[in-house]
DNA sequence: TAGAAAACTGACCAAACGGTCTACTTTTTA
DNA sequence: TAAAAAGTAGACCGTTTGGTCAGTTTTCTA
């Protein structure tokens, strides 16, 4: 009738397929984080890691799809310790690792970030609903989390949704707006300074909460 | 030999002229803050405006053009209360002024924060340097302030330039990631809600500082 | 009210876009 | 080592893009 590998690529477990497929990843994700997703031509993801555009669709059938792997590459990404926490854990202890590691993504991972920050401006058109499903319910047991520490008198009254929002943002700012923030600084920031504006927001946030900042964080 | 009047629209004092051009910018910042500088065409801003692809470019003679228009009318809405504080203000006061402006900005201005977001993120590729030096001089001047009032001991030793980084990511954050925002909430949020979380984050952020947050902001 | 200026439009263009198809080369495997 | 599979690239296609131009209609003004 008809060869049976029918769908290509359904196995990328060779070798050079799956180079190929994270270095395409890699090229279109600074691609996106640069030019949007339109701004982003196939071409130019091509060029930047030095393949034919023929070449990055056999590997990804079409931008739509590319540019879906990068997110879900992302996405994959958004585990945290914080996950884990329970009542009984110190709130000074875990929100400050929870910050901590959020900061450490925007060093690590600025273009992530980016990405994910477009997507979410652009009002989340490539999201799909089980992500947003998930998202929300995290949120919904994290804040129970917190009303709990603030019942048991371990934190200042605070809404707990608006605290999430202000820790995303003030960490994310640091992926998302390094342009800026470089353009103020005069520099790329040094680690030592990348850990200083870390210990800065967590002691904001934290005083901010009427919790002490572990000794750790004091710089 | 030629026409007097070579340049076109070099006077767009007429009625109509001006009532075209503000509704193409308006129609064209929606564009820009949904779909990116690229993924918003001409085309697709004529159509939102009901206008002609070739009516939009008889007033804005290329795309970078009109976007440029864009970007200088959101930049001219920078201005500030903030700017006019002096040493002998109460930093809690004018502090708090200013988040509540920020905030004020993201809820009534929400497009125009995300248009600039976008254009920070990637990398400013279209601001001129002159609004870089410019901002770039501003923020020195309100660090000396800053500087000033902690000498002064009217509030905690922090950082100035993060604390400056900081009040812009957690009040900007309500516009750019307004999308995000009403997942977790559920739905839009109300002006009440708006204001419970101005008030929150100036309580976080004064609180951090040292700074006793003024009554009328409590909430 | 006539003429000049401004506003507007459809036809058109070259370039870039995402994507397909066929054919060739390299790698893997039996 | 030969066949099968995977990888690669050039030619090509329809569509959309930003933009031009010549000509028409509307509005303003002397």
């Amino acid at each position: 009738m008809f060869p049976i590998t029918t769908k290509k690529k359904s196995n990328p477990t060779t070798s050079i397929g799956l180079k190929r497929r994270t270095l395409i990843i890699s090229a279109a994700l600074k691609a996106f984080a640069e030019h949007g997703y339109s701004g982003a031509s196939i071409q130019k993801i091509a060029d930047s890691a030095n393949l034919s555009k023929t070449n990055v669709l056999y590997y990804f059938r079409s931008k739509k799809l590319l540019y879906s792997e990068v997110m879900s590459s992302i996405l994959s990404i958004w585990d945290s310790s914080f996950d884990r926490v329970t009542v009984n854990d110190c709130p000074a202890q875990a929100l400050a690792n929870y910050i901590a590691e959020k900061m450490e993504n925007s060093r690590t991972m600025p273009l992530s970030s980016k990405v994910f920050a477009i997507e979410i401006i652009n009002g989340g058109p490539n999201l799909d609903t089980s992500f947003k499903h998930t998202h929300k319910l995290w949120v919904q047991d994290r804040i129970t989390l917190i009303e709990d520490w603030m019942t048991a008198g371990k934190m200042d009254n605070i809404n707990p949704e608006y605290l999430l929002h202000h820790i995303w943002a003030s960490t994310q700012y640091y992926a998302d707006f390094s342009y800026q923030i470089e353009n103020v600084h005069g520099a790329h920031m040094s680690q030592q300074e990348f850990t200083h504006a870390t210990n800065t927001v967590i002691k904001l946030i934290l005083k901010g909460c009427g919790l002490i900042v572990p000794e750790h964080y004091l710089s």
